[in-house]
DNA sequence: TTGTCTTAAATCATCGATTATTTGTCAAGC
DNA sequence: GCTTGACAAATAATCGATGATTTAAGACAA
């Protein structure tokens, strides 16, 4: 096994206990390992946003050769986390307010699209799914003043939007709501560092598992976009906080 | 330069006229210009739908080493065109039925929703834009006796449907649109062969870019989203003919 | 025949070294 | 002082070879 640098991987991110060594993950590759470390880093903003990642560094980092980290980056330009330039390299994507915008709006489409679909189709499991995954949300403490809490909110917030939506039965949908919740997810990381106290979320999410397990479409699309839209406000009151245009 | 393999590459692409050589295209390296090869190549259906692609043979076929054709499946992995799977490499996506269903659906959502946003948004030169791709669309003649014809109509379609939507400054959400678009083609390329009779696409063309132009968005989006349904439909009856599920 | 184990071949993944391009520096000329 | 061009350093891109894993084939026993 190949040693980490710990000034870049978490070990104690939400999803990285350890995992049983006779359940194969299907990451058995450098190039796959480094794809999830290196968008692990790019969300938690471990690497800066619109930086430009040098190979030679990052090879030494990640104590690894060319061939599988090119292609880790190649794979990561997918998620958007990543840009690339002929002859000029990768970076980090950017972060602007528009692209904050952006993703809002295309949130609040995609992921209310989904969701009527998921209604219109989703079986009893997926209904179940939902409801154990806001238990697990509401359970998850989100302390500010302990950052493990925060990461650890973050899988379980995440894994709560996508459940609400993996009933729909539309795999391309899904893995673009997933990007964008990537993308979103790196923006709250890194301008979010504390919890603004001014919204119950928890009630937030509540209403919209309700309302979906209920089939009430209307109800529970609303409450989404709202939820998406308050998210989207607040963030953008943060970037604009710290002059980010 | 390579050579490149005269089977797998068309020279006759419509964007393929070819370029001056002072002006950067920006396809320097060997793994940039790989991907349009690869892309044209799945779009084409020059390879074949579900097909392993195995790497010493397509590193022969396209005359390079193994580092820029991986790096450039990686990044096709993005356009839906490539899947991957550890230690099992790449193959070319499958088409399936609920594919198909799954791809015209998202191109009624998504395109509906970018038309409605250019025309809240668009400037006269996307105005213009639409109008000339209307032109050179409907001045593309599409004979099916002919295949070069028909790689000139889908280059000039791509451009009208892209066109149409790219006043919307969300450019998320037109790379989304893009890939959608790109799906879609394979299955026309691949499955419509021969030109079917029974509708006047050009009339439907005039429609949506009419309404668009005058900026009338129910009756712009509802043509478009009949458009894209009806395409849908005609190339599912083609799939199930071939009786692909 | 069927199933399973072993081994060989094919294929994928990774590495270290080499080549090509870009970027930075500095001096000559205007 | 400013531009231009040559050179050097840094960085990206590619290659050929090696290591690891999967797949295929054959031998053998039930």
């Amino acid at each position: 096994m190949r040693s980490v640098p710990g000034s870049l991987i978490s070990e104690s991110g939400a999803e990285a206990v350890t995992p049983p060594s006779f359940l194969d993950d299907g990451k058995n590759t450098i190039a796959s390992q480094l794809v999830s470390q290196l968008r692990e880093a790019i969300i938690s903003g471990q690497l800066e946003a619109g930086s430009k990642i040098n190979l030679d560094r990052a090879k030494q980092s990640f104590n690894v050769s060319l061939s599988p980290l090119r292609e880790a980056l190649a794979r990561l330009i997918s998620d958007g986390l990543v840009e690339f330039e002929d002859n000029r390299g990768y970076r980090v994507s950017p972060v602007s307010l528009s692209n904050l915008e952006e993703i809002t709006s295309l949130r609040e489409e995609f992921e209310t699209y989904a969701l009527r679909e998921s209604m219109r189709v989703g079986d009893v499991e997926w209904e179940g799914n939902i409801m154990r995954a806001l238990h697990r949300l509401n359970r998850t403490e989100r302390d500010a003043s302990r950052p493990e809490t925060l990461e650890q909110w973050e899988a379980v917030h995440r894994e709560f939007h996508l459940t609400l939506i993996s009933g729909c039965r539309k795999p391309l949908l899904l893995s673009f709501c997933k990007t964008m919740l990537n993308l979103n997810d790196r923006y709250r990381r890194t301008f979010l560092t504390r919890t603004s106290g001014d919204r119950n979320v928890s009630v937030e999410h509540s209403e919209i598992a309700q309302g979906t397990v209920a089939r009430d479409m209307d109800y529970a699309c609303d409450r989404l976009r709202e939820h998406i839209h308050r998210t989207g406000t607040n963030l953008r009151k943060h970037l604009a906080e710290k002059g980010i245009a």
